[in-house]
DNA sequence: TATAAATGTCAGTCAGTACTGACAATCACT
DNA sequence: AGTGATTGTCAGTACTGACTGACATTTATA
């Protein structure tokens, strides 16, 4: 009783379609399926979309979410390399969770889907080139060793989306770690690793 | 004309199934599309396999690679962080890249094709058991910073899996930084984060 | 050259699926 | 109650794709 109040039509067939092909891929869904997973008729998503394409489309520019990491990121940030790495871990995973199942369609049926890939990669790259500079920054103020600042944030990023993608399931695949004790261990192990 | 010698035509037809299905998908193939990449025909595709389904097992069968981990990994261990970690990082990108396509199978198709997920990611849980025993086995000998290991080997194992999967497609997706320069970079850091 | 095994051709079956049109039922609002 | 918009039903179209059978052709090998 609680998925279906306040939604309109077209809001309850583009939350199924993301639901479903995140699960089982774009080929792997019917119209039909999606149409009855919302609680509506086949006829009716053709009446909003006049495409399965188009529905998914149109679900992607409504659920994806595409908020500005600039400000926020370059406002909190106090050099201090264990506190902004934490900042940065737990803004990066919030990022990414709520992305989630567009990412998992975009990793999916990248072949299908041209352009989905790119744009939900956009602003992990953002992210990645504001803490290059970071990075960069720190090693002037001396608060940070000086070696290869792109390998270094490529680590710590990739590191967390390969966390991040290890969760996606919810079924745990590597390990029992829970995110959280994940994020304090691994920017503590970088911030000894990085700090002079 | 590297491609097609001293292949048989189910082996033909099995690469080209493996190389078709990571690209495209379980559904974004078609049957007539593997027999013509393979140069064969598409009955002669099942006069071989009988169905589309069974091609793919059969070829996830021959070249899936499943050798022992447990040998070479324990034989080479040093009890030197830095090489141990180096070492670790080399193999799992050996063992991912061999397997990378089954890999990016099993996750695209994973609803579609029950068991693939889980004989993908057999040898990488083995070796994340054999590196936190490590873990636990330094800090024994007072050679590492005790603190979590499952956490530690589990930041340690993601990141590499995320550095797996960035590259996975060619086109890397994060960073211009080499493979090679990660490796060396990220276990520098973890040798200096790890180490009392 | 003869013979068997492997492959190709081609026409076709059958099920699934995106998508449509005509009409009926329901809902929202006054 | 009445009216317009939204949704459902249902039959159907057009196409695709896995899979088959009959027969011809090629290839390998003795």
């Amino acid at each position: 009783m609680s998925s279906s109040k306040n939604l309109t039509s077209s809001e309850k067939l583009m939350i199924a379609a993301i639901d479903l092909i995140a699960e089982r891929g774009y080929n792997g869904v019917t119209t039909q399926e999606i149409a009855t997973a919302a609680g509506l008729s086949e006829k009716t998503l053709f009446r909003h979309f006049g495409s399965k394409r188009n529905l998914l489309e149109s679900a992607f520019d409504r659920f994806h979410y595409t908020e500005g990491l600039t400000k926020l990121f370059a406002e909190k940030i106090v050099w201090d390399l264990r506190e902004d790495l934490l900042l940065i871990s737990r803004t990066y995973h919030e990022m990414m969770n709520r992305n989630r199942k567009m990412i998992l369609i975009s990793i999916k049926d990248d072949a299908h889907l041209p352009g989905f890939r790119e744009r939900t990669q956009k602003h992990p790259r953002q992210l990645m080139v504001l803490f290059t500079d970071y990075f960069k920054e720190m090693g002037k103020k001396g608060k940070m060793i000086q070696a290869n600042p792109e390998a270094q944030a490529t680590a710590f990023m990739v590191m967390n989306f390969g966390a991040f993608l290890n969760d996606l399931d919810g079924t745990s695949n590597f390990s029992g770690v829970s995110l959280e004790a994940f994020i304090e261990e691994s920017v503590e192990v970088f911030a000894r690793g990085l700090t002079p």
